[in-house]
DNA sequence: CCATCATTTGCATATGTGTGCATTTACACA
DNA sequence: TGTGTAAATGCACACATATGCAAATGATGG
């Protein structure tokens, strides 16, 4: 950091500044922790969310049922449905040859609440503005 | 749908079955909505999580400092805090020739909850693999 | 009013990834 | 064991978008 800005007078750095410096850098690691999950990879890409959608109403489906309710490819249908096994938003059931895959409800709610939990450590820090 | 594989006996539509149908094709609607947002599509950028991290660990900063600390251009950064705020991650806040940003921590925790919360609306239906 | 700095925007390019087709693999059934 | 179907994979290509540089815009201070 070289020619920061600094508007305030640079807050003498009392005990009280570095402890509320510490909570947040903790805060900033375990948030991003969760947020580099493959979570928001999966479900970023709007197909994906289709394909969620999908599952929802219909419940556990084959690879080719799903892909018969889509316009893309079915090989593209099955590469999504990887990338959302991969990161834990579908279960997978393979019967035969026939691939079922249905919403992994546990897990899903599982990793949102996690988020949603550390969101919440990081209001108090964000919203008051606090020191600086 | 042509070809459907129909392994179970194809459930005579009860009138139960029916109204679940109808359950799970609002859940899916709500969810989609919801997972439609911008928000995710805000927070699967590696770069722009790396933002949020920055801002949570140091707090409301403007853009110069943000780019400071990152290997990309200014302008990248710029643009990038753009979409941070146009998905309501992070508050804009202008002041003189520097735009300061920080968290929008109320906003985050309302959108986090509001999908945990549908999440959690359809756990029943996929878990327990109800009729079909 | 001009000089300067912070930020944004226009544009060209690099990069990631979604997509379709062809092929291969896995599996059931005759 | 051979044949047909479901799913996965290799590959080439299309498309979205992240990136950097240059120029424009906005704002402060002389």
């Amino acid at each position: 950091m070289s020619g920061v800005h600094r508007p305030e007078k640079a807050a003498a750095a009392t005990n009280q500044t570095a402890r509320a410096r510490a909570i947040r850098r903790r805060a900033a690691r375990d948030l991003a922790e969760i947020l580099d999950s493959k979570l928001f990879k999966a479900l970023c890409e709007p197909v994906r969310v289709d394909i969620v959608k999908f599952l929802t109403a219909e419940g556990r489906s084959d690879v080719g049922t799903v892909a018969a309710n889509f316009s893309q490819d079915a090989s593209v249908i099955s590469r999504h449905l990887a990338v959302l096994h991969e990161a834990g938003v579908v279960r997978r059931d393979k019967q035969g040859r026939h691939v079922f895959f249905e919403l992994d409800g546990a897990h899903i709610i599982a990793q949102m609440e996690a988020i949603t939990e550390r969101c919440r450590n990081l209001a108090p820090m964000c919203c008051t503005t606090a020191n600086d």
